[in-house]
DNA sequence: TGACATCGGTTCTAGATAGAACTATAGTGG
DNA sequence: CCACTATAGTTCTATCTAGAACCGATGTCA
């Protein structure tokens, strides 16, 4: 009967966390597709937008896309011509990743057309739910950090 | 200035439902690596778990994993000795997967380890703020199936 | 300044992912 | 009973994923 394991009351909450993000997912995906791109495609161009560029280590951070696959998705974008690789002036072993024109092109018109698809979703859910479950959300990441012996707040 | 689109107050609940879904991703993964599985393998194992197997459509809707992804994460599991592919009496199209005798073994074992783990996390949140969660992840779903027109609920 | 640790990116490996095309079986309507 | 359609799994393609091993450039410290 796997007694105490089988129906713990958070197993709901889990699994109302995985549906739900995959449901965001889903919906967010399905507008990117239509141009032509990858979440995490869209996720660089989108942090490379109205910046001068970066280095790839930041770029990962900001993106939380990890270094080695980092590398594949920004080789993806540069044959599209949408991004540049140039070499750090200051440091040898630094890359600086750009929009190039086009791609300052497709963000200018893809990311306040992503965020308006966004909103049309939630803006369904009044402000006072959404800053409640924004608060919920915190109070599991930081209990998750927490139990991982991390502490990360 | 991408004016309107640059700090929707929405995009900040994103973020948060983005890295809590992550850090929930991270934490239960690192146990379930203990185990030599990867997680889809262990959702696998544990829908199997307590049944007497079921048809790879069945088992590809409770998991939430798609088709032929499925094919390869059993194939995988099959390859370990844990589950077992047998034709359908009923229906010559059908395969049932079931848990080998090894694979129950894993299950009476890493079941109730996992639902622990989880709880050690879980248990740090009191259970006001998860069903309040809960309810609010939930309204969140409901308006992005709403939003991508599907009204799934 | 020379040994050594560190850091930024790339490469490699194994696995997961969705989606489309394909195969074979099952059910249905004339 | 035969053509047609739908369904169950597999295969294929392109991408993403983390993590480990690697390589060249930097920085440090003795």
């Amino acid at each position: 009967m796997t007694k105490t394991a089988a129906k713990a009351p958070f197993l709901s909450v889990l699994r109302e966390l995985v549906t739900c993000y995959q449901a965001f997912e889903r919906y967010s995906a399905a507008h990117i597709q239509t141009l032509d791109l990858t979440p995490p495609q869209f996720d660089v161009i989108a942090t490379l937008g109205n910046t001068k560029g970066m280095p790839f280590r930041q770029l990962g951070e900001r993106t939380l896309i990890t270094k080695g696959t980092l590398t594949g998705v920004v080789d993806r974008l540069e044959a599209k011509g949408l991004v540049c690789r140039d070499n750090c002036p200051r440091d040898g072993r630094s890359t600086i990743v750009s929009l190039t024109r086009q791609g300052e092109k497709i963000f200018d018109r893809a990311f306040p057309a992503h965020v308006g698809h966004l909103r049309d979703a939630f803006g369904r859910v009044c402000s006072e739910e959404l800053s409640s479950l924004e608060q919920g959300l915190g109070t599991l990441r930081k209990a998750l950090n927490a139990a991982s012996g991390k502490e990360t707040a």
